[in-house]
DNA sequence: TAAATCAATGATCAATATGTTCAGATGAAT
DNA sequence: ATTCATCTGAACATATTGATCATTGATTTA
């Protein structure tokens, strides 16, 4: 009733390439009718299948060049408090929460190795950050490589 | 010479936030004019600063529930080849080779805690590495919310 | 300092694209 | 056969775009 049929994954697939074509070059490309495209796109929005859409730029690998892992250990309760100070930062490239021996893992990019260095200084002096270890990541391999 | 400005970076990253805005609501949101918004972007994307525009879709989160990083020490020289290993699975999203304590980190996806657990356990048999540590992530804010 | 260079501006105008509505066609399910 | 949902193609007013231009302000260069 609310799985995606072969026109919506078409759809995306078109939007995936191309994230700002217009409804009519849309609908061209799929052979379905302007009005079909947009009825489809609305209905994909309004169900959160579509979430949004972004721009992809080169910076994405290279604007921050120095980039690593944080994790973090954090006394009491105070992750909470912790996780809105860090996702704050904007060296911050993303908090994840974790079970095991770390309570946080910040991913943190910045443009030199300096930067980085004050970053860490910064979180360590944090209320209730207890112990840390990072990561400097020196080079990366994604999946979807090409 | 070819730097982004402030400009440059308010206008990412309002596409960022909406890769379909149009031209006339980008110059409004920045207090550009639309000439220049125009402009802007066209350069961006002729210095491949801007790579391309595209969709995220729910299932960009939800295909991989059981998300994990995996730090892992290896042997002698045989980084390289438990890279190109590790690359070759499709449960891992990207690694990231590091300084430290350990040499290799692995972004691990799956859809289920099984396969993760299966996932991890091979990748400890591979040929050369001698130690390692898992985090589970539980959940993850990243730096561009709303 | 004066001249030259450059990006931004705001303004036009024609060409496209959009939002909206609608009546008919299609096809599946009851 | 009747409902129900969807797709369609058409129509229309409105909005957005692409293209161009003269003017302005800031920065560089001579």
């Amino acid at each position: 009733m609310n799985e995606l049929d072969e026109t919506d994954q078409a759809l995306i697939a078109a939007l995936r390439r191309d994230g700002r074509a217009s409804l009519s070059e849309l609908a061209a490309r799929l052979g379905l009718a302007r009005a079909t495209v947009r009825a489809r796109m609305e209905r994909l929005v309004a169900r959160g299948e579509i979430q949004g859409f972004t721009v992809v730029t080169r910076g994405d690998l290279t604007a921050m060049p120095v980039r690593g892992l944080m994790m973090i250990g954090i006394e009491g309760r105070g992750t909470d408090r912790v996780l809105a100070r860090l996702s704050g930062l904007p060296e911050v490239q993303a908090v994840h929460s974790t079970n095991g021996r770390w309570d946080l893992i910040a991913e943190i990019g910045t443009r030199t190795l300096e930067e980085f260095d004050r970053v860490l200084a910064m979180i360590r002096k944090l209320d209730g950050v207890t112990a840390s270890e990072t990561s400097l990541m020196l080079s990366t391999r994604r999946a979807g490589r090409r």
